[in-house]
RNA sequence: GGGCGGUUAGCUCAGCUGGUUAGAGCACCUGCUUUACACGCAGGGGGUCACAGGUUCGAGUCCUGUAUCGCCCA
């Protein structure tokens, strides 16, 4: 076994084994439970990267904690063609290549699309694997495969028959570089310095002007109206009249609307109905017309008279410079205000009004909403319900239909004769009304969600009833960050009841982005991305997913660093070490039978350790079970490092160098075996790997398997639990402590060995039966027990109080006095401290009569402990020598 | 404008329904080739838990307000 551990040397093998053995392929057993994780598909756009990563550790995590209790784990793979996000990548390679997608044509471009979608599924498969994602891959799914494709266009017919969805020519955002409309969570809003522009539109038929602001004055070219606040007593009068737009000389309602603030600007709004949403609606109330100045290319449009044909920016400027020539322009003010941009291409979202297929989304919300009020999902951590359902309650029907190329084309054809749409899950190849021919496909694609809400049960053989249907749905944790909350998991809660009845998951459970060591949001722009796979190379898997899943919170943000993943591959190679103690120590031993159960433990050591992993047990199960897996490894990581580590194996040493009896060799490898599998879901190769190496040297027992993947996990045994145990090896260790805490303090050469005199306190045989352990890991030479130490008449003694007993320790000459004195003086000071405080504490009338007994009883012993201590800290100063 | 989160050791972060002397990793200081591990061992220093009030026998934890940073929504 090498000193140090390797993983790329065992984790390519292991993960195979897996695959063979087909152990993440469960079982459909209806006498058990399943576990059912859907996982998040991961889009096809490229390679995967840290925010991945992380989804995919903590879904390992959890799926292979209830594998290992023996559930029906299935975890559903699968990847997601992305419309827009993949056609914009494939459209940037045509770019580059000096062609475009219309160039191409739609067929030959999709042939593209597609090539790119294998190469890059492929890679993201790969990439998986390395990860030692314990995922069932029989069952991997595209969103575009035939099954989740039928699930599509089923869920469109139906709730096309339904009356929910719907087309309509309504104001939708526009892409003008994507040329498509999008839904208004694909906008992302910028901060952006701009002007705010005075405007003087003069009255019609009276002198003088109403002067408006705008943050956009091209759009002014499309404007319809003056919108006012109805009780504004500056403009109260102009109610009803008129005034003219300059450039195209139409007349403008002047109308009152409650939605003006009269704070900004004037108070008075130019309405430009076909240019922004918010004047949609003033206009949609008023019944302004809508006039659209700039086409979908960005270009004004007829409708702009002078301005036609010019970019709109472009046409910002010029209008400006008009109006400041005509002084029609009172002022112009910096302002700041926010501005929409593409979630793909970055570019400057246009407000279009255009015919595009809607959801109707409140009925679909509705029983989504109250689904979670009534507690039948569950939201981790729970503060994202609040934003959920604040989002749920306010949102807005849902424009589905891209103006792409790449993803499921809509299920409606368009009679050339009659115009009757036919909307149907097979391809139509006659109008269903006029049995015409003469039929055409509508060009548009669905927005990439569409199919992504449907995952939870499109995956599972929905919509036909299959046997994944029935025993895996609804699934059980929907584990996925928190920023695509309402994009996704929104959408499959409202789809996911609406087609089965069912809420899809009982419990979504969020984590959050992962950014670098400067908290910085990793993006390829910034160069601050960091390759999974790289660091796999570097530090190795297990250690990557406990370096990514350590020391977090549910749906906190995390930063990672090398000193994470360093910290993290120590520990690996820490746990590689012991084992390879624990290992070494097995070879060629006998008597190791019954080290599964260790049903007769008789050494207070053995009855410590295996109380501790015990508790550790306990305390794992309950954090995996409230979904703190950050907490739960931290309780591994602390036993196998300080305690077993730093304390059982180092006892162990000192009995196998005496060979005494107990022998401590069964419980070495029964503790280490336990909390290999408990360890197992966080680090499943070296636990793996370890495991193998270990059951191989002992005899077969308690139903030992070929893999710890499939092993038990462990459960909490309350008759394992030994509180005598523990509070004497709590005291043993303040013991040795103490006394290499003296010696480090005094600086005694480590090879010195001390004499001691020690007063037990009446723990006289814990010292005698751990005199052996004392003496080796204390580093004292030979020792005495004594009633009063200070009595033990020798020269320059150091007095140590450690926990209830008493060390002294004769350094002769060793000894600065004057060191000695402060050293006692600062340990007396701290714990009298402590003492005058908890003795305040019980000294309240109120705190006897109104803590919970157990508190006030803990805080008496703690007195008296303390003033003891304090009282043995008095007498040694008093008689150390002047 | 509305909402949410953070503010805890030099840095990065844990700390559950309020109850030991507030923890970890890294960094720092001292000493160690102790036959599992220097990716290590032993010992140590370092925190008025952002601030101000309040509730309580008891507050890092609950409430109110302030400051500051960040996120989401409009």
């Amino acid at each position: 076994m090498p000193r140090a551990y390797n993983p790329s040397d065992v984790e390519g093998p292991i993960y195979r084994f897996w695959m063979d053995k087909g152990y993440f392929t469960p079982v459909i057993d209806p006498s058990k439970k399943p576990f059912v994780v859907i996982m998040p598909p991961p889009n096809v756009t490229g390679d995967l990267h840290l925010g991945h990563a992380l989804t995919f550790f903590m879904e390992d995590i959890l799926v292979r904690w209830h594998r290992m209790q023996g559930e029906a784990a299935l975890w559903l793979p699968g990847k997601d063609h992305a419309g827009i996000a993949t056609q914009v990548v494939v459209e940037r390679q045509l770019a580059k290549e000096g062609t475009s997608r219309q160039e191409l044509g739609r067929e030959k471009f999709l042939e593209r699309v597609w090539q790119w979608v294998r190469q890059y599924g492929n890679t993201i498969d790969e990439q998986l694997k390395r990860m030692g994602a314990s995922c069932e891959w029989s069952r991997l799914r595209f969103t575009l495969d035939p099954g989740p494709s039928r699930a599509v266009r089923t869920t469109f017919v139906n709730l096309y028959k339904k009356g929910l969805i719907y087309r309509g020519e309504r104001i939708i955002n526009w892409c003008i570089r994507c040329s498509t409309a999008l839904s208004d969570l694909e906008v992302e809003y910028q901060e952006t310095e701009g002007g705010l522009y005075y405007v003087k539109y003069p009255l019609a038929d009276q002198e003088g002007f109403i002067t408006v602001a705008t943050t956009r004055p091209e759009t002014m070219l499309g404007d319809t109206g003056v919108a006012v606040h109805p009780e504004d007593p500056r403009y109260k009068n102009l109610i009803g009249k008129e005034a003219v737009l300059p450039f195209i000389g139409r007349r403008l309602p002047i109308v009152g609307d409650d939605a003006i603030d009269p704070e900004f600007g004037t108070g008075a709004l130019k309405v430009t109905p076909g240019h922004d949403p918010v004047d949609f609606d003033i206009g949609q109330r008023h019944n302004l017309t809508i006039v659209t100045v700039i086409g979908d290319d960005g270009a004004m449009t007829a409708e702009a008279g002078p301005f036609q044909g010019q970019d709109r920016f472009q046409a910002r400027k010029a209008v400006v410079e008009e109006l400041a020539r005509l002084r029609l322009l009172e002022k112009t003010e910096p302002h700041r205000h926010s501005v929409g941009h593409c979630q793909r291409c970055a570019t400057v979202v246009e407000p279009l009004v255009s015919k595009q297929w809607f959801v109707k989304i409140q009925p679909l919300a509705q029983p989504a909403i109250e689904a979670l009020q009534q507690g039948q999902i569950r939201i981790v951590p729970e503060r994202y319900a609040r934003v959920y359902l604040n989002w749920m309650e306010n949102i807005r029907d849902w424009c589905i239909s891209r103006q792409l190329w790449w993803g499921h084309r809509i299920p409606v054809w368009r009679c050339e004769d009659c115009e009757h749409l036919t909307v149907s899950v097979e391809d139509a190849s006659r109008c269903e009304k006029c049995g015409s021919m003469e039929i055409t496909q509508d060009p548009d694609v669905l927005d990439t969600w569409f199919s992504s809400g449907l995952w939870t049960h499109s995956t599972l053989g929905w919509p036909d009833t299959t046997e994944d249907m029935d025993y895996f749905y609804p699934t059980s944790v929907m584990e996925t960050g928190y920023d695509i909350l309402f994009f996704w998991v929104a959408r499959m809660r409202m789809m996911g009841i609406e087609n089965t009845g069912k809420p899809p998951f009982h419990t979504v459970f969020l984590h959050g982005l992962v950014r670098d060591a400067e908290g910085l949001k990793m993006s390829k722009t910034r160069g601050n991305v960091l390759d999974p796979l790289q660091l796999i190379d570097i530090y190795g898997t297990d250690a990557l997913r406990f370096a990514l899943t350590t020391g977090t919170a549910p749906g906190n943000d995390l930063r990672l660093s090398e000193d994470k993943l360093e910290s993290s591959r120590n520990f690996a190679n820490k746990l590689w070490n012991a084992s390879r103690f624990v290992l070494r120590s097995l070879e060629d031993a006998q008597g190791l039978e019954g080290w599964h159960d260790l049903s007769d433990l008789s050494h207070r050591e053995d009855r410590w350790i295996v109380s501790r992993l015990n508790e550790v047990v306990r305390q794992v199960n309950h954090y995996l079970e409230r979904f703190e897996i950050g907490e739960a490894q931290r309780e591994i990581y602390e036993f196998l490092w300080s305690e077993y580590c730093d304390w059982y194996i180092e006892l162990s040493k000192v009995r196998l160098r005496e060979s005494s009896d107990p022998s401590p060799l069964r419980v070495l490898a029964h503790v280490l075996e336990k909390t290999l599998r408990l360890l197992h879901p966080f680090m499943p190769f070296i636990t793996e790997e370890v495991w193998r190496r270990l059951t191989e040297r002992l005899p077969t027992e308690g139903g030992l398997l070929e893999s710890i993947m499939i092993a038990p996990y462990p459960q909490e045994d309350p008759a394992r639990a030994d509180p005598q145990a523990e509070s004497d090896l709590s005291q043993l260790i303040t013991l040795v402590r103490s006394i290499r805490n003296v010696r480090a303090q005094l600086r005694v050469d480590a090879s010195q060995k001390l004499e001691a005199v020690i007063d037990p306190k009446g723990h006289q045989d814990l010292i005698q039966d751990e005199a052996q352990a004392i003496k080796t890991l204390a580093r004292v030479g030979s020792f005495q027990m004594v009633e009063a130490v200070e009595n033990a008449g020798k020269d320059g003694l150091v007095t140590v109080v450690a926990g209830e007993v008493v060390v002294g320790l004769p350094l002769g000459g060793v000894v600065d006095l004057a060191n000695e004195r402060d050293r006692l003086a600062h340990e007396l000071k701290e714990t009298s401290d402590n003492l005058k405080r908890v003795e305040a504490l019980l000294s309240k009338a109120d705190f006897a009569a109104k803590a919970p007994e157990d508190v006030v009883e803990r805080e008496r012993e703690r007195a008296a402990g303390l003033r003891e201590r304090s009282e043995r800290l008095e007498e040694v100063l008093a008689q150390l020598p002047e």
